[in-house]
DNA sequence: ATGCTATGTAAAAGATCTTCAACATAAGGA
DNA sequence: TCCTTATGTTGAAGATCTTTTACATAGCAT
């Protein structure tokens, strides 16, 4: 567990409501115990545990979890210190590449001619957006095909299938987000778009 | 556990990241039965077992119990139909603001000379980031200031107070991406950055 | 002071989760 | 074919979490 005081926050959360340990226990059908144990951080309870209970308060998981941490992170990066992913055809410079948690990944790509994400069309979890800035791209999604030049844009859901090619004689250069983050740095590359 | 579907949603993200499930488990430091039982619903993990788990794919535990769906809306935007927000001097345009659920704010930034987004600093619930494409910009972030320029980029949690100030001559272009988005199309507008 | 109630804490037993150590299957190469 | 590697699954042992049951303290009325 890193860095976040589940004992700490529930507590708050309890004591806002103005309930004891034995009646926000009853409410969420555990007993007393559990309640005093999370709150001292003496056991990492298991999700369904702290399931009743913030449902009884009520609090969802998500909101329980949300400000995990207010992360004092790196800031500012300069063009020759981002992460570069690159296969000698595309390049990917992320942003923030090595940000655990972060919510997305924004990156700077640059397809020269010919750079094709591949036939096999992409498809995963999340939405990605971006804004051409310099050349034309050819995109597909979920069957439709759009060429895009500068200043275009899109979004979409990325479970849709999906394809990136660069079908002119200039390089194309994308500025793109996407969430959850496609990328993490040091670890294995994956499949993106 | 009521509703929701761990072991699905793990497995989801687990695949759109082309992991296996003991490739997963050693980022994660669990063992791969752990990541199966789990995904089979078989046991409900401890918040720290998960915690371990998610911190490897990264995604946050509240992002994690925050639902999904799939949205089949617009997907692409010719330049000028992107929504513009401007004052005179600032200019926005969004990329996909009418996307009702929409994850992101995509947005196409210029500031001219002198354009500022006040003394007052900015601070808002969510990350951004963003990449310079042409120009100078100052960015202060949580007291710490820099001077960005064509091809850096920044990325910040967005509770830290913030202020985009562009003190030269020249245009100022910037893509940047918000999480959640800060602007929705027709309803009040927010404050921003 | 005595009795009653409410609070949070904690040891030990019971229940659940995690690991260890297999197993079964599928894909690829020799 | 046989061998190797990679995948996900599972029984039993070990580790952790939850309950049972009790204890200690504080507040309040009699």
């Amino acid at each position: 567990m890193g860095g976040f005081d589940v004992g700490e926050r529930l507590k708050q959360l309890r004591l806002a409501r103005q309930l004891s340990q034995r009646e926000l226990a009853k409410r969420a059908g555990v007993t007393n115990s559990t309640i005093s144990l999370i709150e001292q951080n003496s056991v990492s309870p298991s999700v369904s545990s702290l399931k009743k209970i913030l449902d009884a308060l009520p609090v969802s998981i998500s909101e329980f979890f949300a400000g995990e941490e207010l992360s004092q992170e790196q800031v500012f990066y300069r063009a020759e210190e981002l992460t570069e992913i690159g296969d000698g055809t595309l390049s990917w410079k992320l942003v923030g590449a090595r940000r655990p948690n972060r919510s997305m990944s924004i990156i700077h790509e640059r397809y020269p001619p010919g750079a094709d994400t591949g036939e096999e069309m992409l498809e995963h979890e999340g939405e990605e957006g971006g804004v051409i800035i310099s050349g034309t791209i050819e995109l597909t999604v979920g069957g439709e095909v759009q060429l895009l030049t500068a200043g275009d844009a899109y979004y979409f859901d990325s479970r849709l299938p999906h394809r990136f090619r660069n079908k002119s004689d200039n390089e194309c250069v994308i500025v793109s987000a996407n969430n959850p983050p496609s990328f993490s740095d040091g670890g294995t590359e994956q499949h993106h778009a």
